[in-house]
DNA sequence: CCGAGTGTTCGATGGATATCTTACAGTCCC
DNA sequence: GGGACTGTAAGATATCCATCGAACACTCGG
């Protein structure tokens, strides 16, 4: 298999989504939970790929954390990269707000915790 | 007590509440439910006060609709009336959108059924 | 090669909530 | 007043999903 660097075994890959094929209701799930937006907001805060899953201040065990990122992925809102050890982040601005305009904004802006 | 029309038992005004005093995460997780999308946009397509409560076209028995519209007051998106026998509706669009910019917009413009 | 660090997967658990059934409270019309 | 109609309330059930613990996979540095 003619795959990346010789010599070894990889984690599998993560599969991304594109907003694209995202069902409204999809959508709105996954952004409807407290630990998620907290994800999406300090997510935002940071330049793209500098934050690692575990690098969030987030009130859960890996496990659950690993289970957020994947549900922010199958919507297509974040994109992430395998760098050394670690999975790296990044928002998908441009595309989910081209197909969910002014959602992500929602996000950001309401000045609330919750 | 002095209130309302004399001699008589009245049905519980429905409690209202203000967009803006509604979180974020409340109102999402309003929103992402597949029977209360349909709700909102079959009412989005009538004119205010037309609409029963019971003249929705949703797969759920009355007492769940009831259920689903106490929902819909709750965050502020849906207004209700007693009209005789009945409580009809209608979306609080000006208020709902200016505490959520884009978000009804998002339901009702988006082409999917789910 | 081993150990520390990072993240995923699996199975199990618990809590929230969507739903139904039944019973009740009003309203209107005869 | 009786009966049809509309909606709410309460209790029971069921389903979904967020979480955890433990085991595993991969990377990197000694």
């Amino acid at each position: 298999m003619a795959n990346q660097a010789p010599g070894g075994g990889h984690r599998a890959a993560p599969v991304h989504t594109d907003p694209e094929e995202v069902s409204v209701l999809a959508a709105l799930s996954a952004v409807a939970d407290p630990v998620r937006i907290q994800l999406i907001r300090e997510l935002a805060h940071s330049a793209d790929w500098t934050r690692s899953c575990g690098s969030f201040d987030v009130p859960v065990g890996k496990a659950a954390l690993s289970h957020h990122f994947s549900v922010l992925r199958g919507v297509g809102l974040v994109e992430q990269r395998d760098e050394g050890p670690r999975r790296v982040n990044r928002l998908r601005r441009e595309e989910f707000e081209a197909r969910f305009p002014g959602l992500l904004d929602l996000l950001l802006r309401a000045g609330d915790t919750d």
